[in-house]
DNA sequence: CGACTTTGACCAGCGC
DNA sequence: GCGCTGGTCAAAGTCG
């Protein structure tokens, strides 16, 4: 138990910025009931409407050019978990961030870091196997977010915090080479699904609306009628609010965060332990959603797993609750020898047990999610650690999608996104 | 024996 | 108030 409880209160170095104060305090100060993303990128465009990708893609590079860097394509490489979670590499179903190895960044971290919606601070919990969030996306007290995800666009204020109560980069390369289809989670009862525009939001700091921002809002006019927004029918007392972009949502002002992965597990791995208490069929989901509770004594975190209903890759894990401990230490271990032992599940998919008997257990499976609820290793020990040697295994085919483009080192978006944001 | 899963039953919130 | 649904409980079973 005591070796349970790691000292990750030391590292608040990434807090001490004031421009991450800014940001929380921003976050947190803005608590109304408005939603940021349909009114920030009130754009949203589920469809693959080519005309509309057409445009955003030139928007794209125009912005690119205007700032000055490049904007260059995504990889899914083997140098993350999460495309290691893929099988492929080359195919993926949907946009991932993929982080080369040696970039480390707070900002990538656990969202627990935004999480208290009381303004408090919670001490980052640094990704346990140094998998980084495909996409993080913060909202404190009201419904605040910021998105993180894999899109090469840096966005946000480049020496300040933006203007705009979320700025988003985004992970929806959907304009000219579309990587991945919209997400639809299933069983929220509210679906906000953001595309193409969040690409070009003003990299410009403060309010001031230059060129680029005319030009966003120009284009903003054009797709507005695309907007999507998908009310299934839960009834549910909880009201998600989820991007169409796989990786991490955190739900209006609540510690709920949603975090989908593409997975062959039922249950990937995020760093801590869980105990399996229920399981349940939910509506408009013929896969069973399985109940977690978190082992570690006094933490009141749950989760709930479930395949998406859209597509069986996709786990969607929505964590409620914020982790106040590390995760288990060995489990910090067991990520440098991962591939070893601790993950033959992903090794040998016939271990796989998806009826009864004893699974797998959680603190063993592979670990997939970036854990957002904690991890404590940064990318360089993840990439260090072998779990990037992960054999790749099948694809279902039917997810299948030639990723158009490569980036040529995930590190230096991620530089140029922590430059702009906290630059 | 401890840790964990399984699974039917139970409870509570919500809509009609 | 009733029924539906999601979330939780707890006894039984599994596994190392």
């Amino acid at each position: 138990m005591s070796d349970y409880d790691g000292n990750f209160m030391d590292d608040l170095s990434p807090l001490s910025s004031p421009n991450i104060r800014g940001l929380i305090a921003m976050l947190d100060q803005n608590n109304n009931d408005r939603n940021p993303i349909s009114e920030t990128f009130p754009e949203t465009n589920l469809s693959t409407n080519p005309q509309s990708e057409q445009r955003s893609g030139c928007l794209r590079e125009s912005l690119a050019a205007r700032r000055g860097f490049d904007i260059p394509p995504l990889e899914i490489g083997s140098i993350s978990p999460f495309a290691n979670s893929f099988r492929n590499p080359i195919l993926v179903p949907s946009p991932i961030l993929v982080i080369s190895p040696g970039f480390h960044s707070p900002l990538l971290q656990s969202p627990n870091i935004f999480s208290n919606s009381s303004s408090q601070i919670i001490p980052p919990c640094p990704i346990p196997n140094g998998a980084p969030p495909e996409m993080v996306q913060i909202s404190s007290a009201g419904d605040q977010t910021m998105i993180i995800p894999n899109n090469n666009h840096p966005q946000g204020g480049s020496d300040d915090i933006p203007t705009e109560e979320s700025f988003y980069i985004t992970s929806h390369d959907s304009n000219a080479c579309p990587i991945g289809a919209p997400l639809i989670p299933s069983s929220y009862s509210e679906v906000v699904v953001e595309t193409d525009v969040m690409n070009h939001i003003s990299l410009e700091n403060g309010g001031e609306e230059d060129d680029m921002d005319r030009e966003y809002n120009h284009e903003k006019d054009k797709v507005e009628d695309h907007n999507v927004v998908v009310e299934p029918s839960s009834r549910k007392k909880r009201k998600m609010v989820v991007s169409n972009m796989m990786g991490v949502t955190r739900q209006n002002g609540t510690d709920m965060v949603i975090i989908q992965v593409e997975s062959e597990e039922d249950h990937p791995d995020d760093g801590f332990r869980w105990r399996k208490y229920g399981q349940k069929v939910v509506t408009g989901n013929a896969n069973p959603r399985s109940y977690y509770r978190c082992t570690y004594t006094g933490c009141k975190v749950t989760k709930h797993v479930e395949r998406s209903a859209a597509s069986m890759m996709l786990v969607v894990a929505t964590y409620d609750g914020i982790h106040e401990h590390a995760p288990p230490p060995e489990r910090i271990k067991k990520s440098g020898t991962k591939n070893q032992s601790g993950s033959s599940m992903s090794q040998d998919p016939s271990n796989q047990t998806l009826g009864l008997g004893r699974p797998h257990y959680s603190s063993s499976a592979s670990q997939l999610f970036p854990s957002a609820l904690a991890p404590q290793l940064d990318m360089t020990q993840f990439h260090l650690s072998g779990l990037s040697k992960l054999p790749s295994l099948p694809v279902n085919k039917n997810h299948e999608r030639k990723i158009g483009h490569v980036i040529p080192d995930g590190t230096e978006v991620f530089k140029v996104i922590w430059e702009q944001l906290f630059g």
